[in-house]
DNA sequence: AAAACTTTGACTATTTTTGTCAAAACAATA
DNA sequence: TATTGTTTTGACAAAAATAGTCAAAGTTTT
């Protein structure tokens, strides 16, 4: 069960790079992308995007990666985060049916 | 399928109180109060634990509408959304495990 | 021990969120 | 329709959160 900064650390790793070159493909410094590894600092959409590509990771599993730990940085530690999580899927659900009669 | 904003305007309007009214409780001013029923500022958990002792409702479930609509606020327009409540719901489920051997 | 790499923390800048206020808009009622 | 009560709006300021920069300290590798 991998967090985002957990994958792409393994993913750079792999590939032996150092955050100096990853970081300068983000155009972002390497002590940003250092704390971002370790969940210290924020990811956007994007970046998530320009890193699925850079290592040719499933950019759809990456997002899903991403999202979901925006979600667990919200509400994991609430006592209701499962019913509520199951409230939010409803919503989700209502809003496609109602979008698509619009 | 009700937001907390609404669900909030439904209590106190049921009640038949102004926005001051219920602003005044939450010591806040009455126009915050207006944006928050309709969708413009946000709440803190801990104003929807009391309006839900103001209103006598049920604090779990207006719980559940507050958080519900934290993750459709961050993710409710994401192609991948369904996917991401599936994975947040697994990973919670990983943490209270993982956090009980400790 | 030198070199390459990573982490840390102090500091600044920027962005986002929040609060305040008064005027405008709206609604209900005399 | 004038009056009163209520709600909404938007401009502005204040405060808080987030993000960026940089150099020194720490770690790992060779």
């Amino acid at each position: 069960m991998q967090n985002i900064g957990e994958l792409i650390r393994t993913l750079r790793e792999k590939e032996g790079y150092p955050l100096r070159k990853v970081a300068a493909f983000l155009d972002i410094d390497q002590a940003i992308l250092s704390k971002i590894e370790r969940g210290q600092r924020k990811l956007t959409k994007e970046q998530v995007i320009k890193l699925a590509d850079f290592f040719n990771y499933n950019e759809k599993e990456m997002l899903i990666t991403f999202f979901s730990d925006q979600i667990i940085y919200e509400i994991g530690n609430e006592e209701y985060a499962k019913e509520a999580l199951k409230v939010a899927e409803e919503k989700i659900e209502y809003l496609k049916k109602t979008n698509k009669d619009e």
